[in-house]
DNA sequence: GTAAAGTATGAAACGCATTTCAGCGCAAGC
DNA sequence: GCTTGCGCTGAAATGCGTTTCATACTTTAC
């Protein structure tokens, strides 16, 4: 368990003998590949791998920032990540935000302090001047649509893949169309108020329902929708699993979906294919793993991953 | 961006006293203080924590092994773990392995190259002896029931929580029970057999079902079960997420649950409370915050956490 | 036969912060 | 008046591998 000099001593070479065999370089010859393999084998030599990543420069380390590992949205995006990870021999270094910001600089610090080498940002927080100013350390990816020139992006095109889904309501002669936000300030919000007035004019607000993240969530909005003198004959809900939640809350209370009220949901998580639920397929696992390849890429790129109506049995 | 080296020269003190004052230590004056932190940020001087990590011989991170990160069993114990790391300023750095025995062992070497101080191993796939080995270099926690001396552990009782699944289905007056496990070879699936059996005699091996992880395999053991001649009237069922897949399957296929076939999950997964399906809580929130708690502790420990039969409509 | 190119090797510099040890000055204790 | 001890400080050692540069010896190439 000795170092490099050791085994350099023990060998009767130089320490720099002994990196080039022990990182295959070339130019030594076979009697010394010979000798420093035995006596590193002699010895127990272990690397230490934080000399290397203080003499490199270097960690073959990317950070992931995410608010909840545990919800499947940010799971399936950290899968693919972690898959692309792993056939390039990168390291995975994971933060959980609760989308607080404290932890979202936190995180980026570890760009500043050389502990990553880039960094994925599944979901921000902070403002994207913030985030800005920290390229300077290493290549930051963000799963939004932007198009800043320091920053890459991978997104989905939120704005048309909610429109897609009241167009297909629209088609399917529904005319009262209630939808839920993760937040009622969230960016995605926005935009999503501009597709429905867009394609059905005025939004009656109370038809817009806050804080969809979970099952539970859904479970909640359900009962929130029942209470409405004027029901919503279709909803679109921010993914899969509030969608599960709502759907089979609704059927709990008595209601019929598709037959009182339709819902599509967002993901084409697995759930949906077992509840027999319409949704919009968003190819998370593939976004994630197009994020790890734009942030160990030398430069900047914007991609958007395109998604697609699966249509099932819920409208 | 200079190094320790240059602040000392700017504010004409040794590196060791800037060391002090950047590391908050005592016995530094008010005026010398004052001159460090100047210069520190004169040269916006940013820590390279790789050479901490060196000079400490410690990171202050865990490793954490899982074979699926988008795994809800998994991502809620890696949500427990996050949780317990963030309130103790520790990092972690995440390896799937997808059951590969191969990325396993890299992810423990990552303990013997001091790159991380600790190492949770939230299922594991390779000998328990090989995983002994690796204990000289830093904690090792494992997620399931075992005793050596040198590894710590936190797990659910598998063999009683099955049981306790299978008790409450026997006082229900259910007969025929059959059951699913991950794997045939697995664990698990040697104290489910004897556990069954100790209960009702012998097992008819057919009523055993193989690879049940995700909803997809709930469905597909939906088929089986409804394509045998002698179905069981009762399912325990590995996770609530091949649970539902299985139950919606069932009422799909036209059968009634409970009135066909009960079914009894496992993890208390909000899918269960939604789909109003008895399951056996294991609380893996708090298995995975106890495993952080264990890694960082100095001496192994071997902890057993509760699981509690929660009764909805599914039997 | 000589210049150019390739092979092989090591000394030393580089990346950077932490920590131990030794020492000096001043104040409290007896 | 002398010892003990605390406050403050810095030199040097420690942790360890990579990489550049200089050098010397072989081969090819013409």
């Amino acid at each position: 368990m000795g170092n490099i000099h050791d085994i350099a001593r023990l060998a009767g070479v130089s320490a720099t003998t002994v990196s080039r065999v022990l990182n295959g370089h070339p130019y030594v010859s076979d009697e010394k590949r010979a000798a420093v393999l035995n006596a590193a084998d002699q010895l127990r030599y272990e690397k230490n791998i934080n000399a290397v990543h203080l003499a490199r420069g270097k960690t073959e380390t990317i950070g992931v920032i995410l608010p909840f590992v545990s919800h499947p949205y940010f799971g399936t995006i950290l899968g693919g990540i972690a898959a692309a990870a792993e056939k390039s021999g990168y390291k995975l270094m994971i933060v959980q935000t609760n989308y607080h910001t404290a932890q979202e600089i936190e995180a980026m610090d570890m760009l500043k302090l050389k502990q990553v080498d880039g960094l994925i940002i599944t979901s921000r927080e902070c403002p994207i001047e913030l985030v800005e100013d920290y390229s300077e350390y290493g290549r930051i990816v963000l799963c939004e649509a932007l198009s800043r020139d320091f920053l890459s992006s991978v997104f989905v095109n939120q704005y048309e893949a909610f429109k897609s889904a009241l167009s297909f309501l629209k088609e399917k002669e529904k005319k009262n169309i209630g939808y839920t936000v993760l937040r009622m300030e969230g960016k995605s919000s926005i935009s999503r108020k501009k597709a429905y007035e867009e394609l059905f004019g005025e939004l009656r607000s109370h038809w817009v329902f806050d804080q969809a993240l979970t099952i539970e969530d859904g479970t909640r909005i359900a009962g929130e929708w029942a209470s409405l003198t004027d029901q919503p004959d279709a909803m679109v809900i921010t993914n899969d699993f509030v969608a599960a939640g709502f759907l089979l809350e609704c059927r709990r209370l008595g209601f019929s979906v598709p037959g009182d009220v339709s819902v599509v949901g967002f993901d084409n998580h697995s759930i949906s294919g077992a509840l027999n639920m319409t949704t919009v397929e968003l190819p998370l696992q593939q976004l994630g793993e197009i994020a790890f390849e734009q942030v160990i890429s030398s430069e900047t790129s914007h991609k958007e991953v395109p998604f697609q109506l699966v249509e099932r049995g819920s409208v």
